[in-house]
RNA sequence: GGCCCCUUCGUCUAGUGGUUAGGACUCAGGACUUUCAUUCCUGCAACAGGGGUUCAAACCCCCUAGGGGUCACCA
């Protein structure tokens, strides 16, 4: 009983990695680390077609950059190899071999016309599974020979058997799949290739998996790969159907939802562990109630009991929410470090490191998504500052203002230097010399200084922007 | 349509026979503050419907409705 446990996540390599294929890659990892066991990435690429080289890369990439890893794989070996079903082209054919000898799987010659027949007979006796009437299942030697002399290529069909099919899914609980709701499926094509739902389970088989945490799209799939398991002797998995993630008109969730692939909200700036942390709170809670949580806690709480049953809802805005927590809680070197890239892109010219990061801090609690960094610290970058709003405009046209601006330059030659400090003091002193104070006093120079009537706390511009350039704008600002 | 799965605030969820049905996001209001934001406080808001079982049901059973998935030589 006290079997290894080992997962796998097993991605078709045809596009970069779906946000729903990251949330059942997470599942599986966090399992693997919480049970001690071993985290398999196996590359199904038995659909030539779609398969690309390329999409097996970002694959890599985007689960990289998730932190994820794995013990066995493609690129990293293992003892149950290789990881990548193309070049396990003749286990299936070993397997198909047995089966054939076995007669639990046989030969079926029919042509696609033939097929397209029987779906139609059946779909008027009002079916549309279990359609194919087995009509293959006891060829003679001379009728499969003369098949073949008329060049028909066969594929290899399962004799599926005529009875339920029961099987305890950690989170679905016991479903039971009457029998007659399959036919004899394919599971080697006519060109050889194995379909999937034989080669996940001769993968599964040979790879010793110990637990199949998949989507629960794949639930009516299981009956049929049970059969496999039973036609090859084999042991039957624990299998877990987690359930699916929905876009907000609850329905599975796809492009026109906006971004689902793990590699646009990379570049939006969510961190990963905060996709992580969100991702794993879809269909699972911890004991605790508490929601922000570290990778360390979720590998030592995720627990199959505490998964739920039903779908959910990816809802972009509480991962906008628990994305600004994580950028609140990093440090700035960290934050500077993963700001840089979209500022280098904006093509603002950056100053020296020490002072990139006191930019960059003095907007950290204002960010959900590092791309935001950009549009936050325009006013920085920019070559002049000019009121960005009619309401600007508006604080800068206030009859006291120019009386503010000239006292404040007035102040500002007193200095050497101005800082944070300094400025206190100035505006202090400014406020006693024109009489003028709150809202009436900050505005006009935040509109000066900044062109916007919102952003960051004032004096933290003003020590970042020094005394030369304030003078500079509150100067230019007296002339708009 | 057949089969399978699912159903607590708008969304994510806690809850396993006795709770004022709790928390989080969003939204609204307030406090703080030179603005925005942060932070804190307050508020709005849910057991799909109908039958049972039981002294007692969001929790157990049945039915209905709704949603999702799947019915390929795709995975």
């Amino acid at each position: 009983m006290s079997q290894e446990t080992r997962v796998r996540f097993a991605p078709s390599p045809t596009g970069s990695l779906h946000i729903g294929n990251a949330r059942t890659a997470i599942l599986n990892w966090l399992f693997a680390r919480h049970t001690g066991g071993s985290f398999i990435l196996r590359i199904e690429d038995t659909d030539l077609e779609r398969s690309s080289k390329e999409s097996e890369e970002s694959i890599y990439n985007d689960l990289h950059w998730l932190g994820i890893n794995w013990d066995e794989g493609p690129d990293v070996g293992g003892k149950v190899g290789p990881y990548r079903q193309m070049e396990r082209t003749h286990l299936y054919e070993e397997y198909t071999n047995k089966l054939l000898a076995n007669g639990h799987a046989y030969h079926c010659f029919c042509t696609q016309d033939e097929l397209e027949e029987m779906r139609q007979k059946a779909l008027a006796e009002g079916k549309t599974d279990a359609w194919y009437d087995g009509r293959h299942r006891n060829l003679t030697t001379a009728q499969k020979q003369a098949f073949r002399e008329e060049g028909r290529q066969p594929v290899v069909r399962l004799k599926y058997p005529d009875q339920d099919i029961t099987f305890i899914d950690i989170v679905k609980g016991e479903t039971t799949f009457p029998a007659g709701s399959t036919g004899d499926f394919v599971i080697v094509r006519s060109d050889g290739t194995p379909t999937y739902n034989f080669a996940a389970v001769i993968d599964d088989g040979l790879m010793k998996i110990s637990h199949v945490i998949r989507g629960d799209d794949h639930l009516s799939n299981t009956p049929k790969q049970i059969a496999v398991y039973n036609a090859l002797g084999w042991k039957v998995p624990i299998f877990a159907h987690i359930p699916m993630i929905l876009g907000p008109d609850k329905s599975r969730l796809s492009k026109r939802h906006g971004a689902t692939s793990v590699r646009g909200y990379a570049d939006a700036g969510f961190l990963p562990d905060a996709l992580i942390n969100f991702m794993s709170l879809l269909s699972w809670s911890s004991p605790s109630g508490d929601e922000i949580l570290s990778i360390q806690r979720l590998i030592d709480e995720f627990d199959f009991s505490r998964v739920s049953k039903s779908p959910a809802v990816f809802n972009v805005e509480k991962l906008e929410w628990m994305n600004g927590m994580y950028i609140r809680s990093l440090a700035i070197e960290k934050l500077t470090d993963l700001c840089l890239p979209y500022l280098q892109n904006a093509g603002y010219h950056l100053p020296e490191r020490s002072v990139l990061e006191q930019i960059v801090a003095m907007v950290q609690e204002n960010l959900e998504r590092l791309k935001e960094i950009v549009e936050k610290l325009e006013f920085v970058f920019a070559d002049k500052v000019i009121p960005a709003t009619a309401e600007a405009v508006r604080m800068i046209e206030k009859e006291s203002t120019s009386k503010v601006f000239w006292s404040f330059l007035r102040q500002l030659d007193k200095v050497e230097q101005l800082d944070f400090a300094r400025f206190r003091q100035i505006m202090k002193t400014v406020s006693e010399e024109t009489g003028v104070m709150g809202k009436d006093l900050w505005m006009p120079l935040r509109v000066a200084l900044t062109g916007q009537i919102h952003g960051p706390d004032l004096p933290k511009v003003v020590d970042i922007f020094g005394k030369e350039r304030c003078k500079k704008l509150v100067e230019s600002a007296l002339n708009i």
